[in-house]
DNA sequence: CCGGATCCTGATGGATACTG
DNA sequence: CAGTATCCATCAGGATCCGG
């Protein structure tokens, strides 16, 4: 992801930068409730990504330093994946979100059409 | 902004798609900041923001219930924009997102490489 | 088993000019 | 003043195949 910092108008636009990606946000999700995970764990949590994606993903947020890659030199390969503590300090905003949309969702959601 | 059900992992990725727009935190923001705004006004706030964004997201915004429109039958025409009940429970994510960032920054940012 | 390389598409956002 | 209309650029996300 290319990040400018003149595309920012202000701070909250970086956070949604780190968190907007499309599988972001469970990402460091499970990642923060349930701890390290292996690639193919991670993957299992997660039943739509394409290898691809969980990759690209995971590659912006250790960018971004939000996760922790930590790679093992045995045969069969074996990849961990775990918040930093970047990461850790996200879980709040996470909750939030989830607590908002989840009260949005019973006082507003059912009232209109979703396609 | 299309929106399947299915799209969503779970309710934080709702907030997400109400939030996610170039241009709706700013503009959420400063509706809660500073109170009720004229189209005009807004648009003021906003200076790369081109009248047909504006009026997309806010349409948006409208359709999800977090902004209220006001139109006002005089000449010249007068239309006013403020934030719902819904609205309003928002700023406190954006609060926390805002501060986020600034600490993210001072931390992070300027040991990376920014374009 | 993990994930890189390549190619492709549609949603999103932008420039510019015009209107009730 | 408060938008529309039209056209166009960009890029995140996905399919598929390949490699260490």
């Amino acid at each position: 992801m290319k990040r400018n910092i003149d595309d920012f108008n202000c701070e909250k636009e970086l956070t949604l930068s780190i968190i907007g990606g499309k599988w972001k946000m469970i990402i460091i999700w499970y990642l923060g409730k349930e701890g390290t995970k292996r690639f193919s764990e991670l993957k299992a949590l997660l039943p739509n990504i394409t290898p691809k994606m969980m990759t690209n993903q995971l590659r912006e947020l250790e960018a971004d330093q939000i996760v922790h890659r930590e790679v093992y030199a045995v045969v069969p390969p074996k990849v961990e994946y775990s918040l930093t503590e970047n990461g850790v300090t996200l879980m709040p905003i996470l909750e939030s979100m989830y607590s908002w949309g989840k009260n949005y969702m019973d006082t507003v959601v059912d009232e209109e059409e979703i396609i």
